[in-house]
DNA sequence: GGGCGATGTCATGAA
DNA sequence: GATTCATGACATCGC
């Protein structure tokens, strides 16, 4: 593994040196900075917190970039820099590019450059090794790199002889594929473009500078992405982007309603009508009109051969969207409304008038508004005076004798879907010339949304206010503030407070462990751990013991004054000092200086500050004259540190103490671990359920649209239902009376007209089915 | 003086 | 079997 990690430490060195050689313009310096952890990964492993890496290549911390491997603020740098990563990436393509990979697969065999350092250069597995590190995080940067390569490869053939002779036109030839592949593949001409990078760069430099990431999103990428625009990787050229999703799930739900009401519509597109029944309310005939409209009027469904709509398969998809309507909102909503009691208020309210405009839902009505002045044409004139000769035959007329009007009618009756029981228990028997309205009053909206909120406080728990307050989130922009970033909290505004306070709280706290991460990072790479063979020198050089307290154990996470501590906030609530169990032989050296001692010199004050801040462990050191540093007890590889014991004739007391320092130290950076791991996890978790939260608001928001949407989707239905019934003429040319007929959907697809006791009795027996089945 | 959070340490099991 | 890591439990500290 270590002889793994050096391979790819000097192959990466020696790939640069190569990009240099052949004019490819490489920025070391950036390209390191930013891409420190995945290169770190490379070198080190995946992580260091959650995943039982072996950290103890002390040589392997990459000089200048000092933190320690084992830190447990490795993984928030990591984090911090991954997600700034994802963030810079977000108005760009992501598409990881193999040509770099591929031309150095391809140039290996040649032996041309790499050929000549064959224990050096980046073989096969290195470059796979590399790609599956660096990921898509990374292709960015790589992109950067291949800019380098771009600008060079349209002219490979003049510049690449000189500098890599060895490159056969074949491979300059597959090295252009390879790059326009590439191009293809989606990376776009912006990642290529010096310009467009020096704009990420200084992207990355505000990012970097903490200031408003998302606020101020200068990108062009970004721009145009909120302008919904998709830039051509190629050709540059920006067009609209069809994002799915991108209207709100309402007005598409409410656009595929309108399609399948469309289909029920009786003018088909064969007619010379737009079908469109979406606009039936606005087609309706008003109160004032039926008398003398009726009169003139057959009915469309006596002229079943005749007719050129397909009348009866019109009908069967209604009736079919009625019947899969009513059993997917098979739950108190569709009872209250429909089958409420005679006294229910709100089987009150819910009545239409024919002349209702129903304006309700914005984006349902203007869905639907093309073509709305022809859709109820049928009722013209020219159309209605179609001959209706087979009237008679075409309408099984069942002798009536209903003395029930009622008893609830099933779902395939329409005039016990449409017309509310109180207008069935109260009609009168005798045939009324007009038909009447069973629609007697305008339908309170208000009402309705109530009715279904309040449906939504009795089936979850909703509280009916919030409910009201989420109708009116979603009232005020006709659902595009579904997703907004308005907290959805309105579960509880309390639960919604505590949950963003929750959610400020832990972003607060990510943030200031990053934050707290990178300070770490910085401290600890200014002052912090010192793993270098030098170090080993000086210690060597100087004495027996060795220890550097200066600058080893300046920073680290305990054992500090926490007067110190203030340079570094999120130390401050490290200040313990564990040497209650210290033995009192290794406390002496520690205890507090004489008080002639504070009149000394800063030297010696700064020796005595930091001799306070020795572990116990130290202590121990010291006083057993361990001759190397704790850190390096610690940390040191196990060849490395049974070699570095074998270099020292040491008893048998100081080699049990420095195998009880190195477990203690090795046991103590796992709990660190361990612990910040556990605060992970409940941070997670905290997230989660905040997630879920909101989830569970956007579902109940979807669903109150829905209920909506199929409201006023039955309501047009039943404005039809009337149309057709109120159309209807027996032989006497008379109106059927809605008390003692109704429109009854057949099995083979055709509209009845039965008696309403049959209907009663059919819909019972309907009724018993399902209850049967699940018997 | 007790509660509480942070930290170190030990014991133990797993890899 | 040695080593390392993860983690629960406990002790101790400072606030």
């Amino acid at each position: 593994m270590l002889s793994l990690k050096k391979y790819f430490t000097e192959g990466l060195l020696q790939f640069t040196i190569l990009l240099s050689l052949i004019g490819v313009r490489v920025d070391v310096d950036t390209y390191l900075t930013s891409q420190l952890p995945p290169l770190r990964e490379i070198i080190l492993g995946p992580s260091s917190a959650y995943t039982q890496t072996q950290f103890h290549n002390l040589r392997n911390t990459l000089d200048g970039y000092g933190i320690h491997p084992k830190s447990i603020d490795l993984d928030n740098y990591f984090t911090a820099r991954r997600l700034l990563s994802q963030v810079r990436a977000l108005d760009r393509f992501q598409v990881p590019t193999t040509e770099v990979n591929a031309w150095l697969v391809h140039r290996d065999p040649e032996g041309s450059v790499s050929g000549s350092q064959p224990s050096s250069g980046l073989t096969l597995e290195s470059s796979s090794g590399l790609q599956d590190v660096t990921g898509p995080d990374n292709g960015v940067r790589e992109s950067e790199t291949e800019q380098g390569f771009s600008e060079d490869l349209e002219d490979l053939g003049a510049v690449a002889p000189p500098v890599s002779g060895d490159l056969t036109k074949e491979d300059i030839d597959l090295i252009d594929i390879l790059w326009r592949q590439d191009i293809d593949l989606g990376a776009g001409r912006e990642i290529f473009d010096y310009s467009h990078r020096q704009k990420e760069q200084d992207v990355d430099k505000e990012l970097q500078d903490g200031a408003e990431q998302e606020d101020t999103w200068p990108s062009e990428g970004a721009e145009a992405l909120a302008r919904n625009l998709l830039v051509d990787g190629e050709t540059g050229e920006s067009f609209p982007a069809q994002v799915p999703g991108g209207e709100d799930q309402t007005a598409l739900s409410l656009k595929e309603c309108l399609r399948l009401l469309e289909a029920t519509c009786p003018f088909g597109e064969n007619a010379e009508f737009p079908a469109d029944i979406s606009s039936i309310t606005e087609a309706v005939p008003s109160e004032s009109e039926p008398p003398g409209l009726q009169n003139n009027l057959l009915s469309p469904l006596l002229t079943e051969t005749e007719s050129p709509f397909d009348l009866e398969q019109q009908w069967q998809d209604l009736m079919s969207i009625m019947e899969m309507q009513a059993m997917e909102v098979n739950t108190s909503t569709s009872e209250i409304l429909y089958n409420a009691p005679p006294g229910d208020p709100l089987s009150t309210n819910y009545s239409l008038a024919p002349n209702t405009p129903i304006n309700q839902n914005v984006s349902l009505h203007q869905a639907s508004l093309g073509g709305c002045s022809q859709d109820f044409s049928l009722f013209s004139p020219e159309v209605e005076s179609l001959p209706v000769a087979s009237s008679s035959t075409l309408l099984p007329l069942v002798p009536s004798n209903s003395t029930s009007l009622n008893s609830t009618f099933g779902s395939t009756n329409l005039a016990g879907l449409f017309f509310p029981a109180q207008l069935n228990s109260t009609a009168n028997d005798t045939a009324v010339p007009e038909l009447p309205d069973p629609l007697g009053g305008l339908l309170d909206e208000a009402m309705l949304d109530e009715i279904s909120l309040m449906d939504l406080a009795i089936e979850e728990g909703f509280n009916p206010v919030q409910a009201s307050q989420l109708e009116e989130e979603f009232d005020s922009d006709s659902g595009l503030s579904l997703d907004s970033s308005h907290s959805p909290s309105s579960l509880s505004s309390s639960e919604g407070s505590s949950s963003s306070s929750s959610s400020s709280s832990s972003s607060s706290s990510s943030s200031s462990t990053s934050s707290s991460a990178s300070s770490s990072f910085s401290e600890e790479g200014a002052v912090g751990y010192s793993s270098d063979s030098e170090t080993l020198d000086l210690e060597e050089a100087e004495g027996a013991v060795g220890y550097q307290p200066e600058y080893s154990k300046f920073c680290r996470m305990s054992y500090q004054d926490p007067s110190q501590l203030s340079c570094l906030p999120y130390l401050e609530h490290v200040g313990h000092n564990h040497t209650y169990n210290m033995a009192p032989s290794a406390l002496d050296s520690a205890d507090l200086p004489p008080p002639s001692a504070l009149k000394k010199g800063s030297k010696d004050k700064q020796a005595d500050f930091l001799d306070k801040q020795m572990s116990r462990d130290e202590h121990r050191a010291r006083a057993m004259k361990i001759p190397f540093t704790n850190d390096k007890i610690i940390n040191l590889p196990v060849e490395e540190f049974n070699e570095l014991l074998s270099k020292y004739q040491l008893s048998e007391a100081q080699l049990s103490l420095i195998r009880d320092i190195r477990r203690r130290g090795k046991n103590k950076m796992a709990a660190q671990n361990c612990r910040k791991r556990k605060l992970d996890t409940i941070l997670n978790l905290e997230r989660d359920v905040e997630d879920l939260q909101r989830d569970k608001a956007r579902l109940l928001r979807e669903k109150v649209e829905f209920l909506r949407s199929l409201r006023q989707m039955k309501q047009k239905v039943q404005s039809l239902y009337q149309e057709v019934f109120g159309r209807l003429r027996d032989e006497n040319g008379r109106p059927y009376s809605p008390s003692q007929y109704a429109l009854q959907y057949a099995g083979d697809g055709s509209v009845l007209l039965i008696p309403r006791t049959l209907a009663d009795q059919q819909a019972r027996r309907q009724e018993r089915k399902p209850k049967d089945r699940r018997k």
